[in-house]
DNA sequence: GCCCAGGCGTCCC
DNA sequence: GGGACGCATGGG
């Protein structure tokens, strides 16, 4: 299956993007993603997306991933021109697209995202597949696994060998290097088997806000790169330390408005995030 | 080995 | 409501 891309479209940044931690790069440039029970490769160039699925799978699962019915041009061309710290992370992060996730997914990955680096997320979410999802299908070899359900994920055996209490220094199986954030993603499967997906839709944010802060274990940030990220709530602005960074970098203390940009101040946020993240990068590099 | 990571709950004021 | 502190674990 191959498309002709009309708008931003950047697989490398995406996937650098922080927003999934289920991309895997592969050594001849593509990308192997799996979302939704399914997996599937992408490669890009240029304006050229292949996607080794059947036009079906794309027109009903991928194209909706991608956000592909929303002009990210559009979007980038309504930043301030006179806000030139915007649009140099804007140009650097051109390409990548809101993502739409699954919102139980999203919630227990960034979940686990605190106190971790995203290299450290991505393992721990593996793990977490691995112990407790299905398997959907074997690649060169190697088995790969859905995202588990939170059925799936309370039915996770956290306890010790030799104790009769649930502990998280648990080395069991189904620790998955979860550390202290056990009990909060065992808090959200409970949460998530309570909700209706379509009453939590038809939320607004502030609703949405509140409903997942419900959770023990979800605070202002999380809320938000849930709500941005599994819920596609444009407006979302989860304000991290990579973020925090960028708006002191820029506009100093309290000098940036997300609200100035609504109702996609998320967008900006994922080109602040990406360009700071870069340059954070740079500066490393030059220092060796 | 050491440092720190897409924070949060709790305690205390 | 806001600031200090502890937190399990692994990647660089």
């Amino acid at each position: 299956m191959q498309i002709t891309l009309t708008d931003d479209f950047d697989l490398e940044k995406m996937a650098d993007s922080g927003q999934c931690f289920r991309w895997r790069p592969l050594p001849d440039g593509g990308y192997r993603i799996i979302a939704f029970r399914r997996a599937v490769t992408a490669w890009q160039e240029g304006h050229r997306l292949t996607l080794d699925c059947p036009a079906e799978a794309y027109q009903s699962i991928w194209r909706r991933y991608f956000d592909m019915a929303t002009n990210y041009a559009a979007i980038r061309g309504r930043i301030d021109p006179g806000d030139a710290y915007l649009q140099t992370a804007a140009s650097l992060g051109r390409g990548i697209r809101i993502l739409r996730q699954d919102p139980w997914e999203t919630l227990v990955t960034f979940i686990i995202s605190q106190r971790k680096s995203i290299p450290a997320i991505r393992s721990c979410v593996e793990k977490l597949c691995a112990v407790a999802g299905d398997p959907i299908g074997v690649v060169a070899g190697e088995p790969l696994y859905a995202f588990p359900s939170p059925a799936q994920v309370l039915a996770l055996d956290c306890r010790k060998a030799g104790g009769g209490r649930c502990s998280f220094q648990a080395a069991g199986a189904g620790s998955c290097s979860l550390g202290y954030r056990m009990p909060y993603v065992r808090a959200a499967a409970q949460w998530m088997m309570a909700q209706d997906a379509a009453v939590l839709d038809a939320l607004d944010d502030a609703a949405l806000e509140t409903a997942l802060m419900q959770v023990k274990g979800v605070g202002v940030k999380v809320a938000a790169c849930v709500m941005l990220f599994g819920f596609h709530r444009m407006n979302a602005f989860p304000v991290d330390v990579w973020v925090k960074r960028a708006l002191t970098d820029g506009y100093g203390e309290g000098g940036f408005d997300p609200a100035r940009y609504a109702p996609c101040a998320g967008v900006m946020q994922q080109y602040l995030f990406y360009a700071r993240r870069q340059m954070g990068r740079e500066k490393k590099a030059k220092g060796r």
